[in-house]
DNA sequence: TTTATAATTAGAATTATTCTAAACTAGTAG
DNA sequence: CTACTAGTTTAGAATAATTCTAATTATAAA
């Protein structure tokens, strides 16, 4: 697991742009996420991490995490009841939660959505973020199939 | 703090229909959050309902809202690194979170709007329900007026 | 290099929430 | 009305996720 050169400058530069270090524990943890794009828990992120670097710490990963949402390489998301979930930032996306599977799904989402959604707020309101989440079945769990 | 007969009619068909039944905790917290519409914690809740109610326990709390929750009389709202909060159901709204004052405001949506957000669904995908949380500035702390 | 500042670590602490077991209450049948 | 059954409440203990603390180590800049 070690980030391409592509990722290693976004990498280098979000950090920078936001004034932290880029360290190698930060560098896995960023790695970890893009290699498997699961939306894991913290606790998960931990397990993953550890196979590759044994010494890091369970507070090193949240505080890795907390910094790389910061620097806007990753995103967090939540879910009723669930602990925080991560994912890799790279496109403007909602969440779709199956209560079946426990699958987090991507979906993307156009500009224009995007637009409409920044419309229907009241004048003088500027969001920085809108986090959508979904929840139902997934096509593989729908009963009528 | 009394429900209306309005609220009271709800209250008792919401249960009876998830087969629950209306106790005086249940009544109160709902009643709790239908008197100051501000999103409270469990625990502000708690604080709210022993004013009128001084024997009710927090596990009663977090069972009441949990009822409540299932019935459809109100829902449960998560943002990052905060606390569950809970809101009276009545219609459909997003919810925008000022970073500044902390306030929650409810944002009206149109059912073309939901149309549209349930669109982009790959096929076979069948959602309950879809959460929306902006985060930003609000009206009052937005710097440029 | 040296120095100042930031990041990591292990473990303790905190916070929100859930669980447990006993006491109570509502709805139902006699 | 009385007793029964199942659901609900209660206080406190337990758990799970996350944050804090203080010591150690690493990074970047002079």
């Amino acid at each position: 697991m070690k980030l391409s050169p592509e990722y290693k400058n976004l990498f280098n530069s979000a950090l920078g742009l936001s004034g932290q270090r880029p360290t190698k524990q930060r560098e896995h943890v960023f790695s970890v996420l893009l290699d498997k794009r699961d939306h894991p828990t913290a606790d998960e992120i931990y397990a993953r991490s550890r196979t590759e670097m044994p010494t890091i710490s369970l507070a090193t990963v949240y505080n890795c995490l907390e910094t790389l949402v910061e620097s806007g390489l990753i995103r967090s998301v939540n879910f009723d009841r669930e602990p925080t979930r991560y994912c890799p930032n790279l496109t403007q996306h909602a969440h779709f939660y199956c209560k079946e599977s426990g699958e987090i799904v991507d979906i993307e989402l156009s500009d224009r959505l995007i637009k409409e959604l920044k419309a229907v707020l009241p004048a003088g309101f500027v969001t920085e973020h809108i986090e959508i989440a979904y929840d139902g079945k997934c096509s593989d769990c729908d009963d009528h199939v």
